[in-house]
DNA sequence: CACATGATCGCCT
DNA sequence: GGCGATCATGTGG
């Protein structure tokens, strides 16, 4: 059955009042390690019935492509699932895993390079439950995306885009990725990205 | 707090 | 047929 579920009410942004401005597709271009960087801080945001739903993101991991063990485009393997993955910087990647959670990526790079960054946690406005944004598939959970959205382009002027505004940046912290164990090498790689101030971040953190 | 486990199913081998 | 870029819950220290 479709369910069509409005995200929580602390979810509520106004990118104009908030003055928050899409970055260029060049920003998406970068080397993957430093987007994954400078999305800490940005918001994933979702525009239903009219309105805009939207969080900022405290946690992030880059995913290298081909040659990153923990990549699904590991040695370059292209599937249906995968495909999104080679398009070009700014689209999404949306993935099913578990049998029940969907997680996001932003897709980095050019088109072929099959790089990404996953969108890990977040933190909502006033009255946000704790743990609503915390966790990859929690983030989906809550903003409404699934693997129904995978391919699409952030930068198309469609209801999924990504924002963010000038000013402050957060305090960044560096580790590993979390759950890629069976990576090898790549699972030390310090790949993942977060806002060491955020209550918001999941795993190990602080 | 640190593990351990079950749920659940699409995807790839 | 096996296993995940996860999460909720339960146990023990």
């Amino acid at each position: 059955m479709i369910t069509n579920r409005v995200p929580h009410p602390c979810l509520l942004i106004d990118p104009v009042a908030q003055k928050l401005s899409e970055p260029s597709r060049a920003f998406f271009r970068r080397e993957t390690a430093t987007v994954a960087r400078d999305l800490i801080g940005a918001w994933i945001a979702q525009r239903r019935r009219g309105r805009w739903y939207g969080a900022r993101i405290v946690e992030t991991e880059a995913y290298l492509g081909p040659t990153d063990a923990a990549a699904h485009s590991w040695k370059g393997r292209r599937t249906a699932r995968v495909e999104p993955m080679y398009l070009d910087g700014g689209h999404l990647y949306v993935f099913f895993v578990y049998g029940m959670h969907h997680c996001a990526n932003v897709v980095t790079r050019r088109a072929g390079d099959a790089q990404a960054v996953l969108l890990r946690a977040a933190e909502g406005g006033e009255g946000c439950p704790r743990r609503l944004l915390t966790g990859p598939g929690r983030l989906c959970a809550a903003l409404g995306i699934t693997v129904a959205d995978s391919g699409l382009d952030l930068l198309a002027g469609g209801n999924v885009r990504l924002f963010r505004r000038r000013g402050r940046r957060p305090r960044l912290s560096v580790s590993p990725r979390i759950g890629v164990d069976y990576a090898g090498e790549a699972a030390a790689w310090p790949l993942r990205f977060f806002d060491r101030d955020s209550p918001a971040v999941s795993g190990p953190s602080r």
